[in-house]
DNA sequence: GTTTTTATGGTACAACCATACCATCAAACT
DNA sequence: AGTTTGATGGTATGGTTGTACCATAAAAAC
């Protein structure tokens, strides 16, 4: 056989080609042609790497749920290093509000998938499912630390207040999305929402 | 020439059968044979009454904006019978959040059709464009109103705590339909941040 | 050195889609 | 009464899509 090729690298290839095309037209407008021009191969090779389409859109959905994960998570490292808990919340907050081109592109095919994963049986969207819950307790938890530490008010309930906070992220980011807001805007009255939380000290 | 029938009903009828078809398989599986089945007429009727698959998205599109104001102001003269600000700003943000089928059917095409409409250059997404505008002035209106009647805390900013009540209640309301979380659940954390705009009065 | 594998290209095909075209029938108008 | 015109059905067509099939070169296995 030939080169003997690394199969994930491909892989990977091929979805980073899907989700060019999706940001670019729409994951609505993707197809297997498409995909194989973005990603300069044949189509052939595109069903060699996932037999059928519903499978790579399927691979293409668990990377972007992952990739997800790893934004947070890098928001979460940037900012724990200076440490305090109303500083963290702030940096993973803002990860849904899409700034640059590079970030916008992403959320809006992640929205996509999520709106798609509700009519679409064949994308049972559980991706979508376990990472806010997660969020949820982690936020919460930051929260209570806080109060403990004398920063945040101390009569919230840090469990409603980080469905609250989750919520006001995701509208505000789905809101910049549609072009409803600019960035700044959002990010401007996120921070005013943080400040309700968070009283100034004198 | 036979019955000489009522364009505008017609239309209406076609338009209602997309909104269904689209509401049971996505809009995305929307095409001229669903939508004509659904409304029991020839695809050729569908083409009579709207030349072009895009022409008739469009007209959907716009049919689900106007309802969507039709719902929301519905919403304020229920609650406006009874006044007070709080009341008519929980009735409107709670439109968001969809309870029974109907409600969550009608959220979920019309958010398919927001995001689309990001993507889609033949949908240039205006109608999604002005009601929220309008929605946040009315809501800064009411809060400034509940503010004099010393109702709403006073410190509080009008204009910002409206976006962050838009944000928040689209965010609650997309959680419910990407299954996230139960209307009910919803329901109970928008009632918890709209107690902290309105203290309790012993 | 022959025989498997493996990776790839090309092409063919059946289904489906939006739309254009052709036909018809009956009410309204003249 | 005859002609126009509005409402409708049916069908053809050109393009696209996902996928199956056939071929082949080349590295590995034996």
């Amino acid at each position: 056989m030939p080169k003997l090729v690394d199969h994930e690298e491909r892989r990977a290839h091929i979805i980073d080609a899907l989700l060019r095309s999706a940001a670019r037209n729409g994951l609505h407008a993707v197809t297997m042609r498409s995909v194989a021009i973005e990603a300069d191969v044949s189509v052939r090779l595109v069903q060699y790497y996932f037999d059928t389409k519903e499978q790579l859109l399927l691979a293409a959905m668990t990377r972007l749920a992952t990739r997800m994960g790893e934004r947070v998570q890098r928001r979460v490292r940037t900012a724990g290093t200076t440490a305090d808990p109303r500083g963290i919340i702030e940096a993973v907050l803002l990860e849904a509000v899409p700034t640059d081109e590079e970030s916008r592109t992403f959320h809006l095919v992640y929205t996509e998938y999520a709106v798609l994963s509700v009519t679409d049986p064949a994308l049972g969207g559980q991706p979508f499912l376990a990472a806010p819950d997660e969020m949820e307790s982690f936020l919460a938890a930051q929260l209570t630390a806080a109060q403990q530490a004398g920063d945040a008010a101390p009569h919230l309930d840090p469990r409603q207040e980080a469905v609250v906070l989750l919520a006001v992220s995701a509208g505000l980011g789905l809101s910049v999305l549609l072009n409803q807001r600019t960035a700044d805007a959002a990010t401007t009255v996120l921070h005013y929402h943080l400040g309700r939380i968070f009283p100034d000290r004198a």
